[in-house]
RNA sequence: GGGCAAGUGGCGGAAUUGGUAUACGCGCUGGUCUUAGAAACCAGUGCCGCAAGGCUUAAGAGUUCGAGUCUCUUCUUGCCCA
C-alpha cells in the first residue's frame, strides 16, 4: 500500500487552492474575519490557532453554499519595527516587507482559503491615504480634538501610551514605570459615542457575555450629582461627585485629591508635599486604591453639611481620591463605603448608619447592600433608589448641585511621537491656525530618510519634511510631526477589505453594503476592550458622517479563541531553554541535550519568546504536514479555551490521517462478497447519526467534539470493512465523511475525493434530521440504573414495560415489590417507584 | 478589594433543554507479528471488591422520581479591573 505523502500532495493542492476562491454567485454573503497579524518576523502557533478555526469557519460556510470573503491583511505598524532597524541597520519598511514576505509564505503553507487578491498593508501608502482622509473627515465632522493633557509618557519608548496601555503603573510592551507629562495631543472624540457604545452591546447577541461586561465596565457608566459644599471661613465652594447621594446624612467628611485646586494653598507645607508624595505611589488602579492604607492630611479645614444646620465637616486630603475621576472630591460616608470606612478608624472621626442592613449592633464593615434609609431626615424609609431620586430634587430644588451621568471612559489619545505610523495630515500655520491639509494632497508620505537612532521623534528631527505651504494659501506651514496610534490602522481595515484597490475613497459604499457587517471575526482575548471598542467607535463614527450605512456594528458574531501553550525550561544556571535543547527521559526526568544535566520544568504557558516555550509552526508543518497541524490544533481541547501543545498529540494526528488514506485505497480496492441488506441499513443509520453530529458541532464552534466523532466514524468503517456491507455503500458513505473533512484537513480530504472520483467536491453532504434509529434505554428503579436496553424511536411505555418484566437486569429488582409510581420519558428513562 | 469564569479518570476532554457520567484521543497493561526495537494490528483500562455488588463529577447541604447540569455555603484555580 502506498504511505500518504503529503510533502508531494499538500503542494499540489496549495497550487489549486491559490486559484480558487469560496464564491457562490447565488449564496448569501458570508464575511469570516480572522485578526489580522502583526508582522513580526515569522508565525507562530497562535497565529495558526486563529486562523485554522476561521479556515474551518470559512470552508464549511462555503460548502454549505455562502458566498464567503475570507481576506488577509498585515497591521505593519509599529514600534517593533524601528526598534528592530536600530539592530539591524535595516530600514522600517524593508524589515516589515521582509517579514510579511516570510509570513505569507508560511501562512500558504496551511492550505488556508485565503483570499489574497485583497491583501492589505497598513503601511502602504494606499492604505494610510485612505486612514488620513477618514482622519479629515472626523475632523471635519468634530469626531477628532486637540486637547493639553497630562498624558502617560514612557521614557524607555519616549511615546506617549493611552490608558489602556499602561498596564499596573507601567507600559505595557517596555514595562517602564509611566510618568506623567504635559502634552497637547489629539483625540478621537470617542466619549461621544459613550452612550451608544454600551446601550448597541445589547444587540450583539452574537458576541461572547465575558467580552461585552469587560467593555461595559470599560465605559463604566454611572449615575449620581454633583454637589457643593461650603466652606465655614470662606464663601468658597467644593464641588463633589456623588453615585450615593441617598447617604448624605451619613457624609462625616470631605476627602480631596491630592491634585485638587485647593491643594495649591498647601504645597508650601513641607508635611503637604511628604504627603503629595506619598499619593503618588499609591498608583491609580482600582486594585491599588482599593488595597492601600487609606492616608489622609487634615486641612483643619471645615465644610458647611449641606442638610443638617450647625453640622461641619473636615475636610482631608486622602489618596484614595483621583482628581481625572468626577471633580477629584468627594464625601465621606464611612457606615456604607469600605474606603471611607477604613478611613474613618484610622482618623477616628464618626460611622453614621443610614442605610438598615436588617440587623442591630455596630457595623464592622461598609454595608453597601440594599436597604431601608435611616436616620435621615425626609429620606427615611425609602429604598436606596428612591432615596437617591429625591435627595437629587431636593439638590437641584436648592441649587446644590444638579443630576449627572458620568462615564469612566475617556477620549482615545492618538498621537504617537514615532516614526513608523500613519502621519496625522494636520499643518500649523504661522497664525497659530491648526487645520488640516487639502484632501488632493493626500497622501502625506513618510519620508524615507530619518534618523532613527536621534533621542525622541525622528520626525521632528527630520531636516527638511516638516517645512511646508497651506495648498489654498500658499502660507507657511509646519507638519504634524506625530504619527497615529496603530489601533487606529485596525479600526477600519475590515471596511477596506471589501474594496481593497479603490482609489477615490476609503471605500466602496456598494460593496460595503453588499459584505458589512463582518458574520464572523475571530481572534483572541487580549483585544477584548480597546481593538474592538476603537472598531465600533470607527463603525459609529462612519455612520454618524454618512446615515446611507445599514450597519450599525461592525462585527454580528465574535469568537475569542485561546492560547496555545506549552511548559518551559530552565538549566541549573537559570537560562531559559528552547524545548528541542531538552531531552524527556520520563515525565519527572528531563535534561538538557548539550551537557545532560537535569531541566526545571515549568508549568504550561502561553508560548512566548521570552521563555523560550515555543514551538516553530514551520519546522511542524515540514516534519508532519499542513493537516496534522490543523488536526491537532483543533483536536485536543474546546476552540475557546487554551490548548497545551504536545508532540505526542501531533504525531498521533498525523498517524490518524495515515489512516484514513488508507481507509480510502483499501475501501477502493475491496472485493465484494455477500451482502446482507440489514447489515447495511443498520451501518447506513450509524453513520448518518454521526454525519448530523459532525455537522451540528462545526456550527457550535465544538471541532473537538466533531473530531471525535471523525474517530468514531473512523472505528464504525474500520470495524466493518470486512463484513457483508456492499461496496456501493462504503464508498458513498466514505465520501461523505471526506466531504466533511474537507474544512479540517483541505489538503488531505481533497486528494481523497478525487482518488474516490468524487464530482460533487464543492458540495456538503446532505443531512438527513429525522433519523431511524436504535436508541439506548435506560431502565431504572428508585432512580438507579439498573439495565440498559435497545429499543427503537418511539417505543411506547407498554412496549418498554413488557421487555422489563420479560427481560432484563431489572427485573429482579422488581419482583415481589409494589410499583407506586412509573416515570417514563420517551425515547430516554423509565424509572419505577417502588416500595 | 471588586467583577467574571471554571473545578469530571494518570492526562486533554465528552455528556443540546435536569434523564445511560467518564464518548473520543493520549498514556498505561497484555497479546500478535518481528532477531531485537520501532511501526502496525487485537484486547483491556474510573475506584473498591474473588464475585454479587457498592462507590464516584472540588467539599458539604438543599430542591427533584432522577442533579456533572438548578439553589445555598465553603474551598481551590484562572482571567479582567484609569
Amino acid at each position: 500500500m502506498e504511505r500518504y505523502n503529503f510533502q508531494v500532495i499538500e503542494k499540489k493542492w496549495q497550487k489549486i487552492f491559490s486559484k480558487k476562491k469560496l464564491t457562490n454567485k447565488n449564496g448569501k454573503k458570508f464575511y469570516c474575519l480572522e485578526m489580522f497579524p502583526y508582522p513580526s518576523g515569522k508565525i507562530h502557533m497562535g497565529h495558526v490557532r486563529n486562523y485554522t478555526i476561521g479556515d474551518v469557519i470559512a470552508r464549511f460556510k462555503f460548502l454549505n453554499g455562502f458566498n464567503v470573503l475570507h481576506p488577509m491583511g498585515w497591521d505593519a505598524f509599529g514600534l517593533p519595527a524601528e526598534n528592530a532597524s536600530k539592530i539591524n541597520n535595516l530600514h522600517p519598511s524593508e524589515w516589515t516587507n521582509k517579514n510579511i514576505d516570510t509570513m505569507r509564505s508560511q501562512l500558504k503553507l496551511l492550505g488556508l482559503s485565503i483570499d489574497w487578491d485583497r491583501e492589505i498593508s497598513t503601511c502602504d501608502k494606499n492604505y494610510y491615504k485612505q486612514q488620513q482622509s477618514l482622519f479629515i473627515d472626523f475632523y471635519n465632522h468634530g469626531l477628532v480634538s486637540r486637547k493639553e493633557t497630562y498624558v502617560n509618557w514612557d521614557p524607555v519608548e519616549k511615546t506617549v501610551l493611552a490608558n489602556e496601555q499602561v498596564i499596573n503603573g507601567k507600559g505595557w510592551r517596555s514595562n517602564a514605570v509611566v510618568e506623567r507629562k504635559k502634552l497637547s495631543q489629539w483625540f478621537f472624540n470617542i466619549t461621544k459615542f459613550a452612550e451608544p457604545l454600551l446601550n448597541d452591546l445589547k444587540n450583539l447577541n452574537g458576541w461572547p457575555e465575558k467580552v461585552k461586561i469587560m467593555q461595559k465596565n470599560w465605559i463604566g457608566k454611572s449615575f449620581g450629582c454633583e454637589l457643593d459644599f461650603k466652606l465655614t471661613d470662606s464663601d468658597q465652594k467644593i464641588k463633589v461627585f456623588t453615585t450615593r447621594p441617598d447617604t448624605i446624612f451619613g457624609a462625616s467628611f470631605l476627602a480631596l485629591s491630592s491634585d485638587h485646586p485647593l491643594s495649591k494653598k498647601f504645597l508650601t507645607q513641607q508635611n503637604f508635599k511628604n504627603f503629595k508624595k506619598d499619593c503618588d505611589k499609591t498608583g491609580t488602579t482600582e486594585e491599588a486604591l482599593a488595597n492601600a492604607d487609606k492616608i489622609g492630611f487634615d486641612t483643619n479645614l471645615t465644610v458647611q453639611h449641606p442638610f443638617i444646620k450647625n453640622k461641619k465637616l473636615p475636610v482631608y486630603f486622602a489618596n484614595f481620591v483621583l482628581m481625572d475621576y468626577g471633580t477629584g472630591a468627594v464625601f465621606g460616608c464611612p457606615a456604607h463605603d469600605q474606603r471611607d470606612f477604613d478611613f474613618a478608624k484610622k482618623y477616628n472621626l464618626d460611622i453614621i448608619q443610614v442605610v438598615s442592613n436588617g440587623k442591630k449592633g455596630v457595623l464592622k464593615e461598609a454595608y453597601t447592600d440594599n436597604g431601608k434609609i435611616i436616620n435621615s431626615d425626609f429620606l427615611n424609609d425609602l429604598d436606596i433608589e428612591a432615596a437617591k431620586q429625591k435627595i437629587i430634587d431636593e439638590i437641584e430644588k436648592k441649587n446644590l448641585g444638579k443630576r449627572k451621568t458620568l462615564f469612566r471612559l475617556k477620549d482615545w489619545g492618538i498621537s504617537r511621537q514615532r516614526y513608523w505610523g500613519c502621519p496625522i495630515p494636520m499643518i500649523y500655520l504661522d497664525n497659530g491656525d491648526v487645520v488640516p491639509v487639502d484632501k488632493s494632497e493626500l497622501p502625506i508620505v513618510l519620508p524615507n530618510d530619518v534618523d532613527l537612532n536621534s533621542a525622541g521623534n525622528p520626525l521632528e528631527a527630520h531636516p527638511t519634511w516638516k517645512n511646508t505651504y497651506q495648498k489654498s494659501t500658499g502660507k507657511k506651514a509646519i507638519r504634524e510631526t506625530d504619527t497615529l496610534d496603530t489601533f487606529v490602522d485596525s479600526s477600519w481595515y475590515f471596511l477596506r477589505f471589501c474594496s481593497p484597490n479603490y482609489v477615490s475613497s476609503p471605500f466602496d459604499k456598494k460593496e460595503i453594503k453588499y459584505w458589512m457587517p463582518v458574520d464572523q471575526y475571530i481572534g483572541g482575548i487580549e483585544h477584548a476592550i480597546l481593538h474592538l471598542l476603537y472598531s465600533r467607535f470607527f463603525t459609529k463614527s462612519i455612520n454618524s458622517i454618512d446615515k446611507s450605512f445599514n450597519f450599525k456594528e461592525p462585527f454580528n458574531n465574535l469568537f475569542t479563541q485561546g492560547m496555545v501553550c506549552h511548559e518551559s525550561y530552565k538549566d541549573a544556571d537559570g537560562n531559559w531553554l528552547y524545548p528541542e535543547e531538552v531531552e524527556k527521559i520520563s515525565k519527572s526526568n528531563v535534561i538538557k541535550k548539550s551537557n545532560k544535566q537535569k531541566v526545571i520544568v515549568g508549568p504550561p504557558e502561553s508560548m512566548s519568546k521570552s521563555k523560550k516555550n515555543t514551538i516553530d509552526p514551520e519546522v511542524m508543518i515540514k516534519k508532519y504536514g499542513a493537516d496534522s497541524i490543523r488536526w491537532f490544533i483543533l483536536s485536543d481541547s474546546p476552540p475557546e479555551k487554551d490548548i497545551q501543545w504536545s508532540d505526542a498529540g501531533v504525531v498521533s494526528s498525523h498517524k490518524f490521517l495515515q489512516k484514513i488514506w488508507n481507509l480510502n485505497t483499501i475501501i477502493i480496492n475491496r472485493l465484494e462478497k455477500n451482502v446482507n441488506e440489514k447489515l447495511v441499513e443498520k451501518f447506513q443509520s450509524e453513520i448518518d447519526n454521526l454525519i448530523n453530529k459532525i455537522d451540528n458541532s462545526i456550527g457550535d464552534f465544538r471541532f473537538n467534539v466533531s473530531i471525535a466523532h471523525f474517530y468514531e466514524a473512523y472505528n464504525l468503517f474500520n470495524k466493518n470493512i470486512n463484513s457483508e456491507l456492499s461496496n456501493k455503500c462504503l464508498q458513498n458513505n466514505i465520501i461523505k465523511i471526506m466531504k466533511l473533512l474537507l474544512p479540517f484537513t483541505p489538503h488531505l480530504a481533497s486528494e481523497c475525493l478525487e482518488f474516490l472520483n468524487c464530482k460533487t467536491v464543492n458540495k456538503w453532504p446532505e443531512i438527513k434530521k429525522n433519523l431511524k434509529e436504535e436508541i439506548k434505554f435506560a431502565i431504572q428503579v428508585n432512580g438507579k440504573t439498573r439495565d440498559i436496553i435497545s429499543v427503537q424511536k418511539n417505543t411506547s411505555e407498554n412496549q418498554i414495560n413488557k421487555v422489563v418484566l420479560d427481560n432484563s437486569k431489572a427485573k429482579k429488582y422488581l419482583e415481589n415489590k409494589r410499583i407506586i409510581k412509573t416515570i417514563f420519558v420517551k425515547d430516554k428513562i423509565i424509572n419505577y417507584i417502588i416500595k
